[in-house]
DNA sequence: TAGATTGTTAATCGATTAACAATC
DNA sequence: TAGATTGTTAATCGATTAACAATC
């Protein structure tokens, strides 16, 4: 089997075929062409078949891809063939939001804790799961195997709760906290800086704004 | 001035540099060279110099960058330095994470308007903003000056509602549905699809564990 | 068999890194 | 002036696209 590193730009793409494919596959679509993916998706068919041979020949020649077999393949290759088992730490808004977000059971991803520092919130429940205190989250894993630990607390706490994780076995942080972990290189990682997307929408506006100015410059003369 | 067209690689890296600098600024450090930073941030210096000089020179030869000057330019560049109002369509759990989400006040978002269809939670506030109904959207485009918009609504309303908030002039769609909207080029787009990190999350573990029983093997050996 | 479309190699493009002259 | 560090050009690297032989 393929010994190929697998880039970090292959990877990015992988859901978003998994997001198309599940869309033709609930639309009853047998089969596909990397052609035709190619002109849904806004991509080169190249770069669909290149990206899809990293993992091997999941096509036919002259038939195309089997929209089921390719679905499940990817699932497979993204992990969600098995179920994860993920904790929220922080029950803020952003927390909650994840809680209740039912997509993530969906593809597999079970919230079995949710914790935080604030008494007045531990002990109650957010869709079913109990609120937990932070002092029992050792114990907690140390209990359960937990693979992924979503951080929606504080900046300032963020770096040493990740650490406590990472000594506690966890295998992914998902870092909703604006700043950056060093974590080991065993331990997966992925950052949602939601301040850093607003800002790029704003430098985006900026360039478009630049960009129509130049126009109407140029027809002017 | 640069004509030269400044690369969506080097946009996405303009936040992650505003965020470092702000710190060294609270940290009262004057002035900073390309090297010290790229340690820190663990970049290349070369990558530093060269992503700054896109927008001009910003730094002095023999002394480095004055880390105010730089924060504030690299602010004026990502659109910071004037105001940016905002709207969140949607009221559920995201769109009042975003309402409640003091950082964006602070960079100069202000969200001047909720949105939502549910009658249950029409005239609620959230943060001291009203929660209006969807049906008076139209007029209230028509009344202000609608830059951005935050879409944390279903997938399956998410195109419709873009298309309206285009027509009625919006600028910038900060994307939370999970799904690709087709917007003209003269509006800006940023998409966070949550659920897409979080199977990325998911096949980075993936990786991680074929990684390590391949040094296994090589250790039996 | 003829047509279609993949898998894969080669060519191109763009982004990153290295090197160094310019200059503070 | 000597040392430091930028701005910028050149070299390298990796990712994308094009092309086409293999094959269903």
């Amino acid at each position: 089997m393929s010994d190929r590193k697998i880039s970090i730009a292959v990877i990015k793409r992988l859901p978003r075929y998994y997001r198309y494919l599940g869309e033709l596959l609930s639309n009853d679509v047998v089969r596909i062409s990397s052609k035709e993916l190619s002109e849904r998706m806004g991509v080169t068919a190249s770069q669909i078949r290149q990206d899809l041979n990293n993992f091997g020949g999941f096509g036919q020649q002259g038939y195309g891809y089997n929209v089921e077999y390719l679905y499940n393949e990817i699932g497979k290759i993204l992990g969600l063939d098995k179920k994860n088992k993920v904790i929220i730490i922080g029950a803020g808004n952003v927390g909650q939001a994840l809680a209740n977000y039912s997509d993530f059971q969906k593809r597999g991803f079970d919230i079995i804790g949710i914790f935080d520092v604030n008494p007045a919130i531990i002990g109650t429940s957010v869709r079913g799961i109990e609120i937990r205190s932070m002092s029992v989250l050792e114990q907690f894993m140390k209990d359960n195997k937990v693979d992924i630990a979503a951080l929606t607390i504080p900046k300032e706490k963020a770096p040493q709760v990740a650490a406590d994780l990472v000594k506690w076995g966890i295998r992914a942080v998902w870092n909703f906290a604006p700043t950056d972990l060093h974590l080991p290189p065993t331990v997966a990682q992925e950052n949602v800086h939601l301040a850093e997307s607003l800002m790029r929408l704003s430098c985006k506006i900026k360039t478009m704004d630049e960009k129509m100015n130049k126009e109407k410059e140029k027809d002017k003369k």
